[in-house]
DNA sequence: AAACTACTGTAATTCTTGTTACGTTTGGGT
DNA sequence: ACCCAAACGTAACAAGAATTACAGTAGTTT
């Protein structure tokens, strides 16, 4: 394509002092990652990630040991990022709905980015294989979204807005509203991709309902 | 192993008056179906099917063509039971909270059966790779669901229980509600399986914010 | 500059697995 | 009982891919 040039495609997170191994990894990484998750495991390529990485299969091995390890690895880096990435950009004090749709059109899409949906339905597949991986995920992630929309309810009801029992559960609630169709007809329709105007009804949608019926648990 | 007996596993499924090929096609059918659903399908073994199934590898490829072949009529059928067993159960005329509650338990508990994650599991995995296979899944089941209780809701809006403006909306709504957490939680990990209580307590839940919040659509 | 280490490139190895070939057996219709 | 198509069993075939071996090269350290 028009990446003619043969250079290895360095990570751009590597600090500069790196000794060479680093950078080495770090291209093998990013590699990888673009690799398992456009092909998924099995299909994966160790040539083709070498062929990407620019560098040697020898070096690879000698680095990640193999496949398995290499998968790890990347999977390792990505949860981190992630899960930091879903640190939600507070809506500090903003009054109830115009807090929620900011924070949910922020969580949503993000959600749908391709990249995203590729990781997701990378560790759907690869949950049995990898059931460590699968549960570091399954635990992290949600726990920081939950957590942070925990604490912008907190606020909310402090300022006498709404009445809520159980933070964490109602945060719950709220993702369980937003993410469930749109998620998983981007999940099952790889060429679907929501609209902006998609998403933001749908959130709009999720708030109302939200907002409604949320005081209903006791 | 201990399946000394190579009786092959006839599916249950077959009319007593099938020929000789019907019989083996359902048997390399539910062998594939077990096999695939298990391995997914990368990592599924011909072999091993026909192992399972009792019969020759020969008879397989005359009757399906190849892996492909087989894995998409093994899909279709599979997807043809399923959204006949989506039929919820009517509820009738039951007031609405406990008609709720029965359909969304009753549609719940079947969301989190192994045999229905790990086929969501394949789903998602080889969405990319059969993208006809898994659109014809997510456009033919929800649809199922969603008429099935759209049905119920007008019956109740009909009865003055309550107020509904989109039908449809509202009982997609009522679903992200009923599966978002525990279906993903499932999906990612795989030894995770909830107790009934935890179905139960979740469907009250989700039957409490429904009700209280669905009015608040437009 | 020498020595040592790490990286590179390529080819060989080995294993797995989908697929095909072919000679034999079997069941059902006449 | 006879025939023929379908099913069987086994082995061969081919391709792909993970992994390893090895000889040459480049960087780093002292």
């Amino acid at each position: 394509m028009s990446q003619s040039d043969s250079g290895p495609a360095e990570a751009q997170t590597v600090e500069p002092e790196a000794g060479r191994a680093e950078l080495r990894r770090a291209a093998f990484m990013k590699a990888a990652k673009d690799v398992f998750l456009e092909h998924g495991y099995e299909a994966a390529n160790m040539a083709e990630i070498v062929r990407r990485a620019g560098g040697s299969l020898s070096t690879l091995y000698a680095q990640f040991g193999g496949k398995k390890g290499l998968f790890e690895a990347m999977i390792d880096a990505r949860v981190g990022e992630l899960t930091t990435q879903m640190q939600l950009e507070l809506a500090a004090h903003a009054p109830l709905r115009e807090g929620l749709t900011r924070i949910g059109e922020d969580f949503l899409f993000r959600q749908v980015q391709p990249e995203n949906l590729n990781f997701f339905r990378l560790m759907v597949s690869q949950a049995k294989k990898f059931p460590e991986m699968a549960e570091a995920w399954s635990k992290r992630a949600p726990e920081a979204v939950r957590k942070a929309l925990s604490g912008y309810l907190e606020d909310r009801v402090k300022a006498g807005e709404i009445t809520i029992s159980n933070y964490d559960q109602a945060a719950a609630t709220f993702f369980d509203l937003l993410r469930a169709r749109i998620q998983i007809r981007a999940l099952l329709m790889p060429a679907y991709v929501p609209t902006d105007a998609e998403v933001r009804e749908h959130v709009q949608r999720a708030v109302k309902v939200f907002i409604g019926g949320i005081e209903a648990l006791t």
